[in-house]
DNA sequence: TATAAGGTTTCCAGTCGCTGGAAGGTCAAG
DNA sequence: CTTGACCTTCCAGCGACTGGAAACCTTATA
């Protein structure tokens, strides 16, 4: 398979691939004429790549979860922590823009949005 | 006011404020010896931009509205259409994280999380 | 007055995860 | 034989810092 394929299977741009290709995470065979030879097996690398990111899980904790996924003799709680850890990030992240909205939403509010220089969202910023 | 002193002022790291005068956020004055000299202005501004900022408010939004701040004849109405759109893009940011949350935190329930190398969430990585 | 400690300066490089673009090689169709 | 679509590599840039090196300046103490 060339590039535009797997592209087209995992959903992942061309450039990214070679990006993942680059840092190690696929490592395609090359035809003659220097194009990349994809495999089946590298179409599913792929595929499952495309799908942790879309998890939100960092490149690195992907690496890790390929590598997981490769080893038959993996412990399912290895990949049990993974996840776990990237969930309490994922509710961090939420926490903290919930408390931005929060805020922002009371700002709003409070702002008539006329055509006058009054506004309490840039009196808040500026703090007192 | 040299550099610390602003940085305890506004919590911001030195770095960050040389780096916000790089791309024009301030213009401290100088002294003889090349300090930066900060004038209370200077602070108020690196306190204004540091609240923004913790509000999630990107660099050129921050700009615009340090702008905006500074402009004695200004509409409040662009400033709250500022902070509107950034609530748009926080309220998309936050359904993104709760639609990963769902899906992890069922992946995370269905696995054992022991010893075997059975795991519903590498299957569902990888996609059927 | 010498010196040491700590603050300040600039500049360059790296982070993360791509993305865009240039310059060139290859392939399939007409 | 040409066109156009694909492929290759390499380099640069995004956002918002952050780390570190090398050199200069200031302040406190011996």
């Amino acid at each position: 398979m060339n590039i535009s394929d797997v592209s087209a299977r995992s959903g992942l741009p061309a450039k990214t691939i070679r990006y993942y290709e680059d840092i190690g995470l696929v490592r395609p065979a090359r035809g003659e004429n220097g194009y990349r030879d994809f495999s089946d097996r590298d179409a599913h690398k792929l595929a499952f790549l495309a799908r942790s990111r879309s998890l939100g899980f960092s490149i690195e904790e992907c690496r890790t979860l390929l590598a997981l996924y490769e080893d038959r003799e993996r412990a399912s709680a290895d990949v049990k922590r993974v996840a776990e850890a990237h969930l309490v990030e994922i509710d961090r992240k939420v926490a903290e823009l919930q408390a931005m909205r929060e805020t922002l939403t009371t700002l709003v509010h409070r702002c008539h949005g006329d055509d006058r220089p009054d506004c309490p969202i840039l009196t808040d910023l500026a703090g007192t």
